[in-house]
DNA sequence: AAATATACATACATAGGTGCATGATTACGC
DNA sequence: GCGTAATCATGCACCTATGTATGTATATTT
């Protein structure tokens, strides 16, 4: 009704991803209206449309406003002193999924990523940046399980690229059964525990 | 226009499953209307809500249509002769990874589980019977692991439930990842040295 | 202090989808 | 052969969501 400040603006802004980001995760991208947004952000409709161009739009906003954990395992890796890069690697992947156990955030953005939305065109830009955020953390992995085998540490069969996939697919698929079911298993201490038995099994 | 005969009614709900499967692994189940089903069938909606209830039941019929190959994986564990379990476990996992990249409706049913549907609430039948099919399969393969360990084949420290949800986890999760981008790497290739890395490192 | 732009609320127009009711035609049981 | 019921097509009523246009009051600019 009003014009407000443009703090109350970005706040009212920050209202409405917040309530996207729990809607979404909740009951899914497609089943939520912008309705239903607004009424849990307590604005109505013309708020969204205000900032925002459209759902897509908001979707984007929510995607980029957070630090996906591979982002952050990025930036570790990229200026972490690896003495031993299998160690690196591990630690990195567990603290990953400490975090969405951890973290509501990140919980959120990973379920909604991995169960609350459909990958439908390529040019929906969750998918994108599903894969995009995957495949740039995927280069830098791989740097280290290659300095591990130079290092004479991993089996000499192993190809780096291989050996990153692997494990990249067991955390997602770690986290994938865990969003599924919470209750069904206790993700960080069976996730741990797998992630060693794999990297374990990579070695010479 | 007509009542045809039972052979043919039996053919038009076939292929009014054979359109939902396609469109939904397409473009996703919510982006795909009862309309487009359909029309791609070469009938109109009305034939669908006589096979059908609705849009769910028509979901559910889709999946009750396909053995899975979880369940198929079932079958051949629990008659086969199992001389060396961990051999039998890196098997079926290897043959169920076969049939995603080689059997088209296999393929269809997974994109749709993994990344053309959204996981709702509780009553979701997709959700259910994915849990369901993974928690029995889960059970059959954890016999296995036990085996193994009775047979001193597995280091002592590892859990055979661990060591299930941690295989199911990167079969899981490589399928996901091949299903995002099928160009990015071979499935069954690098899915084989994964298995075997991670069955590898449970070894004592 | 006037002018303007901003931050929303309100209202409307449109489209698409669902479910059901009804209709038409023929297979099938007796 | 006749009645019935099955197999669809057609049409209708309703609802919901979206996008946009418009209104309004205040912050901001000048």
């Amino acid at each position: 009704m009003v014009r407000r400040t443009k703090e109350d603006a970005m706040e009212t802004r920050a209202k409405l991803l917040d309530a996207a980001e729990a809607l979404f995760s909740e009951k899914g991208v497609t089943q939520t209206s912008m309705m239903q947004v607004a009424e849990k952000a307590g604005v109505t409709r013309g708020a969204i449309y205000h900032h925002f161009e459209n759902k897509m739009d908001l979707i984007e906003s929510l995607m980029g406003r957070v630090k996906l954990p591979f982002d952050e395992m990025r930036e570790q890796v990229a200026e972490g002193s690896e003495f031993d890069p299998l160690i690196e690697v591990k630690e990195r992947s567990k603290e990953f999924i400490r975090r969405v156990q951890d973290d509501d955030q990140v919980r959120s953005l990973a379920s909604i990523l991995l169960h609350k939305c459909e990958y439908i065109d390529e040019v929906n830009p969750i998918k994108l940046r599903h894969i995009s955020g995957r495949n740039e953390c995927i280069c830098d992995v791989e740097k280290l399980f290659e300095t591990a085998l130079k290092k004479n540490e991993l089996a000499p069969t192993v190809h780096s690229r291989v050996a990153v996939i692997g494990l990249f697919s067991l955390v997602d698929g770690l986290i994938y059964n865990w969003l599924l079911a919470p209750d069904y298993f206790p993700l960080v201490e069976y996730g741990n525990q797998a992630i060693d038995s794999y990297v374990n099994g990579l070695k010479r």
